[in-house]
DNA sequence: TAAAAATACTCCATAGGTATTTTAT
DNA sequence: ATAAAATACCTATGGAGTATTTTTA
């Protein structure tokens, strides 16, 4: 047999985890399949990579030569993924994707409909969760991948920034702030507001950038807390007070002329949407197809 | 199925080739197995690697993109069984290799006892040949690799130096020429020389040198021309005149102190050996340790 | 003795070969 | 008309799974 990839894999996975079976389990196969390639291996170069007893398994000096190697393999076989993602026309799969609550309900029903278009033969299915059951599903295996708002940190677990959301200042049409362009932060708190509930990742941008120039969380005068955007979009155009939204959930109402976002000075509400998945397994093409999909559709043309 | 490097690597050489069947032919393959491969990758992918009819085969934009990748691919294992080389033990296989002259009668024969005891189970066979016919042989998969003193050129070949080997001037133990470490040219032509035949790699490297230093090689008093280096050595030996040899073919005789040899001022008669390989096979793990191993063996221990 | 790696076996997917057909110039 | 790629079909290898045994801390 000649050398292959597939073998450098399983071998990059079993050095990081320095165990046979803690390998197999990341890469979905048996204990005894990985054993077989990791042998395969260690014939084919005629040396032993793995010093193995039951308790320990560590790398030989051969092993620690190959292991960089066998990384860039990994790495280069990513690359070339990302690469041809762009080009992929006839694609066919299916695609298991956990989302958090923003992104499900405002990010990806505006993706899926193009995407399903450019690529008829994936499958898309898509599951509201909180970050936290993402992730756990994903460790099962339940879940190809996960788009979250949260930093996550796994060991198991690779993270990526796929897009990210501006938040504005969004006024009811006639607002008396509506005259300039850039209003001032004082300006502001002087009318009340009416917020997404604490803990949504809205709500979570907006304070933190509050807090970081300084501004004391008191001082907003809090009319009234939703547990949607859009019941936070409906009291802002009945009057009740501003609000601090993603411009891409106010498309309807902005094109209406319901409502107008503006800056405030100094001040940017960004938030970042992340991929997670595995680092064991090797994302599949229909996946970083999608991934890629996100990343170069230019949302501002049609949100 | 996932990516694997075998797609990529034919994929690699259709794209060299233009063609499936030349590419099949330069990997010991046949058409049909070739054109499932690529039709293998093209599904992966979802998209078209080359536009083809029965003249013309030609990359795509997506197989135009690919190719870097597919390179990088096939250096990268190349660079994984040249690292990897340095640490194999039990290797097994048989390696077929055509040797130039002077090689496989100096060089080889004082390599092949050291190989064969570290690697027990490579049979090494070799035939010594002039270098277009090894260069024929490796066209025809005869011969896993060749080992020349030419430089060759074929666009289907790849050519790396593994050795080279300085050639000293002979002369017979006591001769008024030994008082001085270093002799200049002048002193040296007044003396009778005993060559190689024209023709041979050892008289080539003399002559180029001496032609590009400036010295008319009709100065040269030639009083015989021998046919092996051993017949030459024989000549030096009985005082028939001093000669150009390579140290490595000198070991017995400047053990016993029956030769000496000596630097002329401002030459260097340096002769090169060349790994000679088809650059669409990969080179198997065995041939990648043999030439390994020539390189990292100090000749001068042992020569 | 208990957890982890190695073996033994069975099965199935797929790579490759041979023979043949299709296609494009 | 011809050379090259595609298709059809067959075979065999080897990769993966299940069940089990061996090893060592």
């Amino acid at each position: 047999m000649a050398l292959n990839f597939h073998q450098l894999h399983i071998f990059y996975a079993v050095a990081q985890k320095n165990s046979f079976s803690a390998a197999a389990q990341a890469l979905h196969m048996t204990q005894p399949a990985v054993t077989m390639q990791i042998r395969a291996l260690e014939q084919y170069f005629g040396v032993r990579l793995f010093h193995r007893s039951t308790k320990r398994v560590e790398l030989t000096d051969a092993g620690r030569s190959l292991l960089p190697l066998a990384t860039k393999s990994v790495e280069l076989m990513k690359e070339t993924e990302r690469t041809m993602a762009r080009f992929t026309q006839n694609l066919k799969g299916k695609l298991q994707l956990g989302a958090s609550l923003t992104f499900g309900e405002y990010i990806l029903p505006r993706i899926l409909g193009p995407f399903s278009a450019q690529y008829p033969n994936i499958s898309v299915s898509m599951k509201v969760m909180n970050t936290s059951q993402i992730v756990e599903e994903i460790l099962n295996h339940q879940l190809t991948f996960g788009l979250v708002e949260a930093h996550v940190e796994h060991p198991d677990l690779l993270i990526e920034p796929v897009l990210s959301d501006e938040l504005k200042l969004v006024l009811p049409a006639g607002h008396p702030l509506c005259k300039a362009e850039c209003v001032d932060i004082e300006e502001v708190l002087k009318y009340p507001f009416v917020l997404r509930e604490k803990g949504s990742g809205t709500r979570q941008v907006m304070e933190e950038e509050l807090t970081r120039r300084g501004i004391d969380l008191e001082r907003l005068q809090v009319v009234s807390e939703l547990g949607s955007t859009g019941a936070v979009k409906s009291a802002v155009e009945a009057g009740l007070g501003l609000s601090i939204l993603s411009r891409s959930s106010l498309k309807h109402e902005l094109a209406l002329g319901l409502l107008e976002t503006r800056e405030i000075n100094g001040f940017t509400f960004r938030r970042h949407f992340y991929s997670i998945y595995l680092n064991t397994t090797l994302l599949p093409l229909t996946a970083v197809t999608f991934l890629t999909f996100i990343r170069e559709c230019d949302l501002s043309t049609w949100l």
